[in-house]
DNA sequence: CCCGGAGATTTTAAGCATAAAATTTCCAGG
DNA sequence: CCTGGAAATTTTATGCTTAAAATCTCCGGG
């Protein structure tokens, strides 16, 4: 059993477990596709057979007869600038939820729209793969309309643009609940005075989180919280928040509770409280937003949103496998991972 | 061509445009694919039809035809606790060069050994990919003893262990001389009290720094650099930053600059900084290394060693095509990125 | 006017698997 | 002993492409 002769035999076909097991190629193909259709000792025979013969079912031809495709394409987002570790997990989920429906996740690189489209059509009509996934869409973006046009199924990780009943199906999780969900969080652990740091109207996302803060705050009586003052328009990055914090805190009625749309960002306020001698979650409560790696941030851990990732990219597999139907339009909601940013004991 | 109709006949096959242009199945395919040996009026003609019938080379078809998979399987490697960016960019280049070397990348999870075992075999015999690449190898990693063991060809970012020469094929970046050019970097600028961050003998990649680390230094003569108190021992997180910094510059002899053996490093050692006053680049130097996005931190730019990932990933891709010959084992050298944080005019 | 041979194209066969139709096997009931 | 019919298995046909061998076309030299 030394390596190279094994390997000199390569590959058996369904015809060779045929031989060894007396039985026709198709009786074969029945025991691995609907062995119920085959008596027990028939079954037994074949399957003795594939396992001398190291048979292993031979998936091209399999995906060339079926005319189905087992792969799934997924559009590599082009590298975000600041370093989204959202966009690590999701693809993670995403090979998971794959090979969860097995299928294979394949990858293709963002480029210009037209060069996209083109490996697009290539791999979907070159029977390749079954569909797309599409992330990170922007407002306008180009590559959902390109690939309708082009009767290419898909489906998006975000609506593009505010349009809610676009003609392709698209998922997303609930920004505005998971920002409800911080200030409820902070809000029933005593606190009054609240700030929102890394708001961004120019985003469909950063107006559906402001939207559940300002709601949130509301319905809570914390009209303070939603003054201009305590709503900040800035970057979502680390040192942002560092220098962002602090700010605050100088204010004639400084916050106690700081709601950030981002982890790094949440990074950034703790490093700047801890600066001041201040301990994060008993002087003042932070949160952050996607669970990322960075919520163990040395001693204390980051209270986060963790957006339903695995439930979001299992949808957007099983959209895509199931292809041209009417579009569907779904809007997770996060949970709440409360860690010592917001709770000494948790 | 409304959308709905153009979509009704779904695919046209080399048949069909033979058909329609007159000649026979195996002439289309050598216009495909050796198309010096066909005639050009028959080409144009052939050419025609296939514009009219959009038809696509099925590639499943061909794959089948030729035992050729197209696709390369990538083992995506669990989810750094940490968060480790850089591995976001080796992904995009990996997928870069499958697509230069006109393969596709699929996507394998990362498992329990068995397990992954199991998904490689079906996915290697079953045809559907000509082999894999593995990356975050660790020591005693039990991948590629077990890939080895099955006769599934393979290439490994990273070696296991100590061992030079493995029976498979390896690559990595040259940590050693990485942390030589930040050394000498600094050392050009006139520093002569330098400090390493983040040392780890447990790693096969931190034992290298830090030889890179102390034999710059005893060459260039830095001899008080590498005394017990200027290597420092610990996680490479930007928590860890901001604190081992101050403890640095709270010694009797400070250090002007300070190697770090991560970009997350590096940012916590400028966040002290700047919270003591001090201008990172102008008082102390700070390097990282990987060249993450971290490396745009606000107002200052870190420097940074920049794996040549792009070239790595084009090797392991070749090594994999070229699949089972004499292994190699390569050591690729990286690049010094400049930015601010070690020379304000940057 | 015939023939050789280069160049162009077609025929034959195969690669591996599966759906659907056809056939064989086997048993109970008449 | 024959027959209907369910269960098990095989036969036939097909998916799309490509390597290799066979055939055809055409032109110039003998």
């Amino acid at each position: 059993m030394s390596g190279k002769s094994s390997n000199a035999q390569r590959k058996a076909s369904m015809t060779d477990v045929a031989d060894l097991a007396g039985v026709s190629v198709m009786t074969v193909s029945n025991v691995i596709n609907r062995p119920e259709v085959v008596s027990e000792a028939t079954r037994e025979k074949v399957h003795a057979a594939m396992l001398e013969l190291r048979y292993r079912n031979n998936l091209v031809a399999r995906s060339l007869r079926l005319a189905q495709p087992r792969q799934i394409g997924y559009v590599l987002p082009d590298r975000d600038p600041v370093g989204n570790q959202y966009m690590d997990v999701f693809l993670h989920d995403l090979a998971v939820a794959c090979q969860g429906a097995d299928r294979n996740l394949a990858l293709i690189t963002e480029q210009d729209t037209e060069a996209l489209m083109t490996a697009c059509e290539n791999l979907y009509f070159g029977q390749s793969v079954a569909g797309f996934i599409i992330s990170n869409v922007k407002s306008a973006d180009p590559r959902p309309v390109e690939l309708r046009k082009r009767g290419i199924p898909f489906a998006a990780y975000g609506r593009s643009g505010e349009a809610f009943a676009t003609p392709w199906s698209w998922i997303e999780g609930d920004a505005a609940l998971g920002i409800e969900m911080a200030v409820d969080h902070v809000a029933d652990r005593g606190h009054r005075e609240l700030a929102f740091v890394g708001a961004n109207p120019a985003s469909v996302t950063g107006v559906q989180r402001e939207i559940g803060y300002r709601e949130a705050c509301l319905r809570r009586g914390l009209t303070g919280s939603v003054a201009p003052g305590r709503i900040v328009h800035c970057a979502r990055d680390l040192e942002t928040g560092v220098r962002v914090a602090p700010a605050l805190l100088d204010t004639a009625m400084p916050p106690t509770a700081i709601i950030c749309v981002s982890d790094p960002l949440a990074a950034g306020a703790i490093i700047a409280l801890q600066s001041r001698g201040l301990v994060p979650g008993r002087d003042v409560a932070v949160t952050g937003y996607d669970d990322t790696p960075l919520t163990s941030f040395g001693t204390v851990g980051i209270t986060s949103i963790r957006q339903a990732s695995a439930a979001i990219a299992a949808e957007l597999v099983r959209l895509v496998i199931e292809g041209r139907k009417s579009p569907e339009h779904l809007v997770l909601p996060p949970t709440l991972v409360v860690r010592s940013s917001t709770d000494p004991a948790a």
